[in-house]
DNA sequence: AATGAATGAGATTTCATTCAT
DNA sequence: AATGAATGAAATCTCATTCAT
């Protein structure tokens, strides 16, 4: 009996070994940022040769594809949960906070290498990588939050998109740029500091 | 002697280039990215050799901390005036991020290439370049502002850390990536909506 | 004992697969060339893994080998009926042309392998890999039947070597290319006009 | 005074490196073939880095370009004066294939990289690189000889392309076969047989 | 003060081949 | 008999930097 092909024909061998070169890549993004991590720091990190994660992956763009999908899969799971139990609008966004903070904190590398790569990766036509990536409703929406609250008179008026993009920067970019300044940083104590910050800015 | 010496033993000349270098520089990685920003296409815009930008610069990072000192300057003279008139903290906070907005408008590639410089170049030991920098107090500090309004009694208690970080995050980096995806963004009614949010949320 | 000895040790089944290969090869060269007919590309058209190209063939080289040996082996065949029944030098140069033009036309694969092969692919010593083949009187001889025209009376005094090349090559070589440029070529045609052409370039 | 600018803004030294290169590469491929003439082959040849090479031309491809562009230049001159001497047919005929194997006997390496070229080297698009060269009446053109044989009542009936291929093919890539093959070939003698043997088959 | 030319290091990618299963 | 996985070598190209002029 041969290796069974377990999700998209693929093998689990194959599987686990294109998980590890994807955690490799994480964190050697994370440690070195996206420049430095070339595929050869990559395959260092995971001890194989560099055409091993040509092997895998049709090439760096395709890595730092599924770098990103593995991410955002993994942080929709994540969040899930969190996001299930909250009811109005205060404790939606107190979830979303304290939540992407835990995230951040227990997916480090994943966390700050999906920030390099937002901001570096360029596909080949030259655009953002990330623009080219059809992306479907990254759950959990701040927008959607503020949206549904202001509809519930709980928030007064204000421009969704603004607010929710420096809702979302806050606790993804900024956060991490402090964390990395500072990595004694309190990540709980921060992601309480949002929720106040933001709770006092936006309800009625 | 020929050329006069006018700065740091430097001809006026060369006082010249350097500038017309480090406007280059800004500019190419405004338009086209800090890692496409080459040596070639930075010598290509100011249009002279190469080799003449390794003339005058020591190195890449050498020009990059160039690009970084001349923004922070030109950053500096032009909030003072505006800084200046405000008396109270609020009214501080607005002509900041109002300032910080105009500043953004009107040198465009300088405040681009800042952010591109500070997310990606590396000093030569690998750490960030800008974790290189002796930071002298950027003016203006909104640490300050903060501080001083608690101080007043005018501000609830918070982490002035914190909040300064977001509220300089905000208008620097979240503002820019936002006219970035969308060029038509009204950067005044950003920053208004900005000085709202972050009002309501840390008075007392 | 399972599997029966059919030829050299190898089973029926070895053989088949050998063939299949040789015949995905000469497919793969014809359409995209010799440097772009990789392993993996020929592995791809026969549907099986590039390491069974290995398995059955010792190298690349070997491979290419056979594919010259089995076109060599299909034309003497092809060939063989079509040189007997002519008699006369004209006949058989007629027979020789028009036998070959067919020959193109139907194993249009192979054919065109052979003239890429023969022009590109090298032995390991970096010679020629046809320079490296003995050739066996490769059937029918141009050579054999100008040497017994001249014998007979029935063509003119020549260079037989120089000549038999120049035959050759433009029912073979020039024939192909001519095909390849222009597919809607008549090969019959094509054929003819250079039976007239050599028929009046070497009878007394 | 800076080096002047000699053609094409192109310095004495730039022009004598590209030259330099442009032989080397001729050599190259004419030794080793043109799969095997590599950038770092070519350099090691010219010694200089492989980089050199890079500097001077845009890409492999353009490198090809000018080899071949050479070639035409050289070739063109070459032929001129042999060509102008010729007033009949016949006579033409005769220059044209004398001219041509003296030039291969002369230009040997560039003569064999061209038909290496011709063969092998594929654009980025995939097609033939000869195919995406504009080519501006290749001089002599055999063609035209043909045809006006035709009207002037000299040659007798004929397809004027089939032969016209025939006849460029024995000379240039025929020839160069068999000179490979047997390096101590006597050229001319080669030539004159053509000479004759096409002079027979074509004439009224 | 400027530059053309050159360079070495390194990046990505392709490929024929090997090997344990 | 077949294959998935891995590998090392090599190819092309880019880039910051150096140096003689």
């Amino acid at each position: 009996m041969r290796a069974k092909a377990a999700d998209g024909g693929r093998t689990f061998t194959e599987l686990a070994r294109r998980a590890q070169i994807v955690q490799c890549t994480a964190e050697a993004i994370a440690e070195v940022g996206y420049a430095d991590a070339s595929m050869a720091e990559i395959a260092r990190r995971a001890g194989v040769a560099k055409s091993v994660v040509s092997y895998h992956f049709s090439d760096r763009e395709g890595l730092m594809r599924e770098v990103l999908s593995t991410a955002l899969a993994t942080y929709a799971t994540f969040m899930e949960p969190r996001m299930a139990t909250a009811t109005n609008v205060s404790g939606k966004l107190r979830a979303y906070l304290t939540g992407t903070a835990d995230y951040a904190a227990e997916h480090r590398s994943l966390h700050l290498a999906v920030i390099e790569i937002a901001l570096n990766a360029t596909a080949a036509d030259g655009r953002p990588l990330v623009a080219t990536i059809p992306l479907q409703a990254p759950e959990p929406s701040v927008e959607e939050i503020l949206r549904q609250g202001q509809r519930d008179g709980e928030l007064r008026d204000f421009d969704v998109a603004v607010v929710a993009g420096v809702i979302r920067s806050a606790i993804t970019y900024t956060m991490s740029m402090r964390q990395r300044a500072d990595p004694g940083t309190d990540l709980a104590a921060y992601a309480d500091e949002l929720v106040r910050l933001f709770d006092l800015g936006i309800r009625r």
